[in-house]
DNA sequence: TTGACAAAATGATCAATGTTCAGTAAATTA
DNA sequence: TAATTTACTGAACATTGATCATTTTGTCAA
C-alpha cells in the first residue's frame, strides 16, 4: 500500500494537500509536533518529495500562518454588521480572545512567532497589518463618536492590541494560573473592559 | 566540615558553571543555540556530565528563567525608592519594557513560554507570582492615593501588566514594525500612558 | 603505601530531526 | 517506439537530546 495505490485515490493539488496535513499535525501537538516525515507519512510521499513544493519547514509554517490570518480576517469582517462603534470594539475583543484561545497554536504563529515574516515578500506581511487596520479603524469610530476619549488613534489601537495581545498570551502561556479558574473569564473581561474605559457594567 | 559539604560545594559549582555556559549561549543565539555538545565544550566536559547535574535540557532552561526572575525582582525592589505612587507605577512601566527589550529571550523564557513551570514545585513558581504582587501593590497604593479610578485591585493589576507584556511581546516579535523606527519609543510610552489615564505630558 | 570501594566523568551509541541529491519511475513529446 | 522531461524516491548527512557500560579519579581503612 501507500505509495502505489496513492496514485489512484488522490489527484489534487499537492501543496494543500502537505499543508492540511501539516495543519492537522499542528493544531493537534504544536511546531515540533510537525515533522517533514509526518508530514509524508500522513500524505503517503516519500519526505523528499515535500521539498519539491516548498522551501523549507519554515515556509510551511508560514502557509499555515496565512491560512490563520484567512480565518481571523474573514470572522473580523463580520464585526461590520455591528453599529454600535463601542460595542462593535467590544465585541472585537471578545472574538479576538476567543479566537486565541481556540486556536493557541495558531495565535503564536500569526503574533509571538518571530522569524516567520523574515522572508516573506511585502503583500504577504500586508496580512497582519490588514487586522490591524481593522481594528484600528474600530477605534477610530469610537473616538469620532466621543464613546471614550483619547490622543490618537494609532497609539490608542496599539494600547487596546497590546492588552488584547497581553491578555491572550498570558492566558496561553498559564501566567494566570495563580486566579481561581472560576474567576478567569471574567478577571479577563473586566481587564479589557478598564482598558477600554468602561465603568460598572 | 567535611567531605560532604565540599562535595555539595563542588557540586554548586558544577551547576553554576553549567548554568553560566548555557547563559552565555542562550542570550547570544537563543533557544536552539543553547545545546548540550555546546555546553559540554563550554566547560570542557563531555555531554553526558551534564546529566549528573541536571535532569535535561529543560531542567536547564527552567533555572535559566529563575536567574532571570532574580535580576527583574532586584531591580523591581529599588522601585520603592520612589515616593509618588503613579510615578512609581510608571517608571515600573518603563523597567518592564526596557528589562523586556534588553533581555528578549530571557523575557521570553519567563513569561511567553509555555512548559517551563510544569514539572516545577510551587515554591519555585512563585518567582513570576511574587512580581506580579509587587507590580499589583504598586497598583493599590495608586488606587488609595485615588490617581485613578477602578473597581479592583487586581483586574487593574492584570489589564496593566497585561498591556506591558503584550507591548513588550509585540515589539520583540516584531508586529509593530509597520511603524516608522523613530516614532516606535513614543507610540510605545504613549501607549502605557492611555492604559494608565494619564494625559496630556 | 596498598588495595578496595565509591564517586565522577567519559564517549560511543541511540533514535529522531531537517535537508539534500544521485538515481529511478512515470509522463510527455517526437 | 524512442527520447526527453518531470515527478518522486529513499538512502545518506549533519545535528539534536539523551543513555549507559566503561573507565578514570578520589577516598579511606588496613
Amino acid at each position: 500500500m501507500g505509495i502505489k495505490d496513492r496514485k489512484k485515490r488522490y489527484a489534487g493539488k499537492m501543496r494543500s494537500r502537505i499543508l492540511k496535513a501539516a495543519m492537522q499535525l499542528y493544531v493537534k501537538g504544536g511546531y515540533e509536533n510537525v515533522t517533514m516525515r509526518r508530514i509524508a507519512t500522513k500524505i503517503e510521499y516519500s519526505p523528499g518529495t515535500i521539498y519539491l513544493y516548498f522551501k523549507n519547514k519554515k515556509d510551511i509554517m508560514l502557509q499555515l500562518c496565512y491560512q490563520g490570518f484567512e480565518r481571523f480576517l474573514a470572522h473580523q469582517d463580520k464585526l461590520e454588521e455591528i453599529a454600535d462603534p463601542l460595542e462593535r470594539l467590544s465585541a472585537g475583543g471578545r472574538y479576538y480572545l476567543a479566537f486565541a484561545l481556540e486556536n493557541p497554536e495558531l495565535y503564536e504563529l500569526m503574533f509571538a512567532t518571530k522569524e516567520i515574516f523574515k522572508e516573506s515578500g511585502p503583500d504577504e506581511e500586508a496580512a497582519p497589518l490588514r487586522a490591524f487596520r481593522g481594528f484600528a479603524k474600530n477605534v477610530k469610530d469610537c473616538l469620532d463618536a466621543g464613546v471614550f476619549s483619547a490622543d490618537e488613534v494609532e497609539t490608542t489601537a496599539i494600547a487596546l492590541w497590546a492588552t488584547l495581545h497581553g491578555l491572550a498570551s498570558l492566558l496561553i502561556k498559564g501566567r494566570l494560573r495563580f486566579l481561581p479558574e472560576e474567576s478567569l473569564g471574567k478577571v479577563v473581561e473586566q481587564a479589557y473592559a478598564f482598558s477600554l474605559r468602561k465603568r460598572g457594567e
